[in-house]
DNA sequence: GTAATTCCTAAACCTAACTTTAGCTCAAGA
DNA sequence: TCTTGAGCTAAAGTTAGGTTTAGGAATTAC
């Protein structure tokens, strides 16, 4: 195993934990840019480990790939990216994970709005944060109630 | 127009912002259960435009279909469901809804560690959560690094 | 030198939560 | 009455994020 050749897919699928399908499938999403080896297999920087670290967790935050693609963007990809690159683009994902923690809360004041009242009947309820899941499924309007609590 | 009879499924779809493919789809989830007419066409009861309220607030919450269907099923089904039948389903979604909010926090700290540090290094780092997601999409072990911050 | 791994690509398949389409029937209004 | 809008079913399509399969080629291990 020539070290100074790079890491195979095996091997950084063992390091991170993922499977080798998954590291193929971030490549077509422009996640991650191996070099190719002279029989044609793909070779990984050891930042690379790093990379898909961070792709896990900004996954865990609910970002989706393209969104994940944008935040690496912020990387430089002219050098191994240092602690302080990493540091930074993090950033980001907190200021993500902040907005996704208040649109819960949020939500989760409606409910006790609608528990207090016990009569669950809006539009004081939830479903006022179009940002959130509203965007990512489905595709109507989705509205609630718009009903007066008589039946 | 009958009032008499209940309400068209375009009616119900008006009520609620929901599409009328989605509430056929519930359907065949077992989240609402429509008579039909003579004509064959379905029928819903006034209350049934509660019923879809609490599947797209429950949505919101990040349960699945099944998982809705389940807390469904704590109403009474040989009557009309009370306030009060809202309130006790309502308080299961509570409980749910402070989990997801926990799970956030947690990852929120650990990133917190690891934007102090610089390094991104974990394992203090997140995905020490395997309940949210991890269960849900993909399927492989996919834990962290497991790699010193030599790289 | 050969057998066993590992890797390659392309294409098909998977789940959740729906939507769209096709072809047909029902219901409501002038 | 007859036309138009609403509803019906079954099947196929959609998106995200992958996995699985098939049929080869490259590497590694002995």
């Amino acid at each position: 195993m020539p070290a100074s050749e790079g890491l195979s897919i095996g091997a950084l699928a063992r390091r991170t934990g993922l499977a080798v399908s998954a590291i193929r499938y971030y490549e077509t999403q422009g996640l991650i840019s191996p070099w190719r080896n002279p029989g044609g297999q793909r070779r990984y920087q050891r930042a690379d480990i790093r990379r898909l670290s961070f792709v896990m967790i900004a996954q865990q935050f609910g970002l989706t790939l393209p969104e994940i693609r944008e935040v690496l963007a912020g990387l430089p990809d002219n050098r191994t990216p240092t602690p302080a690159d990493w540091k930074k683009i993090s950033q980001g994902l907190r200021a993500h994970l902040d907005q996704r923690i208040d649109a819960l809360l949020r939500l989760r004041d409606n409910l006790d709005g609608c528990i207090g009242c016990g009569c669950l009947s809006l539009p004081k309820c939830a479903l006022y944060n179009p940002d959130d899941r509203a965007k990512t499924y489905g595709s109507g309007p989705r509205y609630l109630m718009g009903d007066a609590p008589e039946d």
